[in-house]
DNA sequence: GTCTATATTCAGATAGAC
DNA sequence: GTCTATCTGAATATAGAC
């Protein structure tokens, strides 16, 4: 069963919901195609249940961000767990995009009451640090926004990506140089300390 | 012709290429579906030349990154025009969108060849500011990379935008703090002058 | 050039044997 | 529970009248 999700998964990422059929799942997974209906019901059902495993770890890396912690040293673990994420669930950011690209039409509830919930609740603890003046007076749910965008974009457009840089694959280098990239622009723009050397 | 191409370009944002039948954009184009397939062909053609229209916009934005303006101007003006684009063109950032998550079948000599050579030699006008002393050391590749990811993400990832937002539809004012939002993250994380109330 | 009607293909789903 | 074979519906594409 989690190999069916698996499988499910990639294929989803790579063709698309209607680009997807059961046979070619059916095949992926190495099994005839009336087992994964046996299994799941409809497509559609499928299809919600690779997207609820994925919801869990979008919600999980902002717990990097609490207010006691520096911002500097908590929007780095920040944009390094977000990257890493990019990194090892490729498919899934892929999945997730999708489904807003098109309107999000299985994730209205998610976006407008879970993930609303906990942004507003983590540009609390970012409110926090400016009025310390701790960090420059941003606006944090756009930097939330901005974020999500750098870190997510090595997943989802890795092919325009590996395309300019005319690489075959994004490997440590790469990666390393896209953490360093986006944790300059978010640390100097907040108007944080950053050095070069810093890993 | 074009009111047909304006047509298939919002029906492959909103449902994909699979998911946008030659029916429905019959529809939402008031003829027959016979008379698309005179004019274009195949579905497959007809989303070619959705594509080909959009990709001259992604190259034309560069324009704004020359060698003699001041690096915070430049920037500051290829920010907006991206924004600008991603606010009256969607659809087509969507589209574009979506052919990368899926691997970019269509677009693999566009984004090798074209883009790749374009970016090369805008990279290279960064490389001559930061050489003289202008600007950080950044790089100046993955720099473009999160640029379009920032300004894209009002397009691709509307409906995330506006579930977490809390509002109907992104007006002046969101696309006014996305503007500032990204401006102050480049033009600091670039190490260059950046003041709140500047436009 | 434009449309109606139809042929063809293919994917999702299920019946029913084992 | 697992599989083969098949049904059903839908979408692309085209034939052929006007």
């Amino acid at each position: 069963m989690a190999h069916i999700l698996a499988v499910a998964e990639q294929s989803f990422a790579e063709a698309g919901f209607s680009g997807t059929t059961m046979e070619r799942l059916a095949q992926a997974a190495g099994l005839p195609k009336a087992n994964l209906h046996y299994y799941f019901g409809t497509k559609e059902q499928l299809y919600r249940g690779v997207l609820e495993n994925i919801l869990a770890l979008w919600l999980d890396d902002m717990n990097a961000i609490t207010p006691e912690r520096p911002p500097a040293e908590a929007l780095t673990a920040y944009i390094r767990a977000k990257l890493a994420h990019t990194r090892t669930r490729p498919h899934a950011s892929k999945v997730f995009a999708a489904e807003l690209l098109h309107g999000a039409p299985h994730l209205r509830r998610f976006l407008s009451f879970e993930l609303r919930r906990r942004v507003i609740e983590k540009a609390r603890v970012i409110r926090g640090w400016i009025d310390r003046g701790l960090m420059a007076p941003i606006d944090p749910i756009h930097l939330f926004f901005n974020i999500w965008a750098m870190t997510q974009t090595y997943a989802d457009f890795e092919v325009q990506v590996r395309a300019v840089l005319g690489v075959n694959r994004l490997g440590d280098a790469e990666f390393a140089a896209a953490e360093k990239t986006i944790t300059r622009l978010v640390l100097k723009g907040c108007g944080l300390h950053w050095q070069e050397g810093k890993p």
